[in-house]
RNA sequence: UGCCUGAUAGUAUAAGGGUAGUACAACUGAUUUUGGUUCAGUAUGUCUUGGUUCGAAUCCAGGUCGGGCAA
């Protein structure tokens, strides 16, 4: 019937994974639509509003387009594997004093691996979704992530931790193209609607952008146990009550409800002592930084010493940098003071638009000279 | 107890007779498949009572509360 292959295509009801689906359905391929089912939005507190990559509010949309144009469509339950891994750890990373990206934890270790074993099941050559990236082959045979097109909707951050067996089978047709193109084939594919929904943001699990409040009723001790900690300045002097250590996150200066008379950011977190340390931005500049849960895919493993624009965040310009191998991961030194190396956050580095590989950041540091 | 001194937004500080400003905090919005950052915008105050004055945060008197010195 496809003179293409099949290809399994991940979506969400969104703009983007809409499009994707079409895209390749207009192209030839045999496609079979799927959305996953995360989390149980009606226990997690209303929400009307596009939360992301993964809302089953919008799941209704992603059937009728299939329904539509001919192809099936299908609801994939992972709330279970979901739930077991990616949020609790999730709060396992705030209690640690860590501040992790569930998003990243989700792509490597939930969703992808549920897409394959469904387009395993079904026969699908490919699995594709509606990622702002591109996936390409080097001489070497290996597959590996690339920014997209769209360098302001790069989404190549979020995906360095797919192994070779994913890339290899993985299709990101919206690499090629920039965000207002997929707005206008919207419209021309007749989805008006599709196209004036708002971006996505927000944790798909806290849908109402309240991490804090999702800890608290997750822990039901955990403000017992966080209870009665101080903002502290660098040499340990007082500085004010705070509300538990999990509730800050590295870099942070909104919501610290203390008044200094000038910004100050919160520059580590201790949760032996319950203690969140205070400081100027300066603070926060560190060139040093140790990663670890690696995986490198566009080279098996990195040549010591190599060049490379890390990333410490989503959004992140990235910054030019020195990689050497170190124990149990590797260590990353910044040709310049980069601002608040959060712990848990991924680090991904970049060989021009290559996604070279990433990994979690352990810890920052500052090494003078 | 006597003398001196202070009281301005949530916090810290300006305005020394002409209708209250700044910083930080807070709130709202923009940005964003994580947390955060950043940017834009908004609101809030003269301890209390009386007096002088066209006009009082500002001058005067009493009160309340805080600080210092004396004892």
């Amino acid at each position: 019937m496809s003179r293409k292959g099949k290809v399994l295509v991940a979506m969400s009801g969104g703009i983007d994974s809409t499009v994707t689906a079409l895209m390749l359905h207009n192209e030839g391929y045999e496609v079979i639509g799927i959305t996953m089912k995360t989390w149980d939005y009606a226990s997690s507190g209303s929400s009307s509003k596009e939360t992301g990559c993964c809302n089953i509010d919008s799941f209704n949309d992603a059937r009728q387009a299939a329904v539509h144009h001919g192809f099936p469509h299908f609801i994939l339950d992972i709330r279970e594997e979901f739930g077991d891994f990616v949020i609790e750890n999730f709060v396992d990373e705030y209690i640690a004093g860590r501040t992790p990206n569930p998003c990243v934890m989700c792509n490597t270790h939930i969703k992808w691996r549920a897409l394959l074993k469904r387009a395993n099941a079904m026969d699908c050559e490919f699995i594709a979704t509606g990622h702002y990236a591109k996936i390409k082959q080097h001489t070497n045979d290996r597959y590996y992530i690339s920014k997209g097109l769209d360098e302001t909707k790069d989404q190549s951050y979020v995906l360095w931790g797919l192994d070779q067996e994913l890339l290899s089978r993985t299709m990101l047709p919206l690499g090629g193209y920039h965000k207002t193109e997929i707005r206008q084939m919207a419209m021309d594919l007749g989805y008006p609607e599709l196209a004036k929904k708002s971006e996505s943001y927000e944790i798909c699990f806290v849908p109402d952008n309240d991490y804090r409040g999702f800890l608290r009723n997750r822990v039901p001790d955990l403000e017992e146990r966080v209870a009665g900690g101080w903002f502290v300045d660098r040499t340990g002097k007082k500085l004010g009550p705070h509300k538990g250590y999990p509730f800050y996150t590295i870099g942070q200066r909104k919501g610290l409800e203390i008044a200094m008379g000038r910004p100050v950011y919160v520059t580590e977190i201790h949760p032996d002592t319950n203690t969140v340390v205070l400081g100027d931005e300066s603070d926060l500049e560190q060139n040093d930084m140790l990663v670890g849960k690696l995986n490198m895919i566009k080279y098996e493993c990195i040549t010591e010493g190599m060049e490379a624009v890390t990333r410490i965040r989503y959004k992140d310009k990235g910054t030019l940098s020195h990689l050497y191998n170190a124990e149990d991961g590797l260590r990353v030194r910044f040709y310049e003071n980069v601002k608040s190396i959060a712990p848990g956050q991924s680090a991904v580095f970049y060989e021009g638009d290559d996604v070279v590989g990433g990994g979690i950041i352990r810890r920052g540091e500052l090494v003078l000279g």
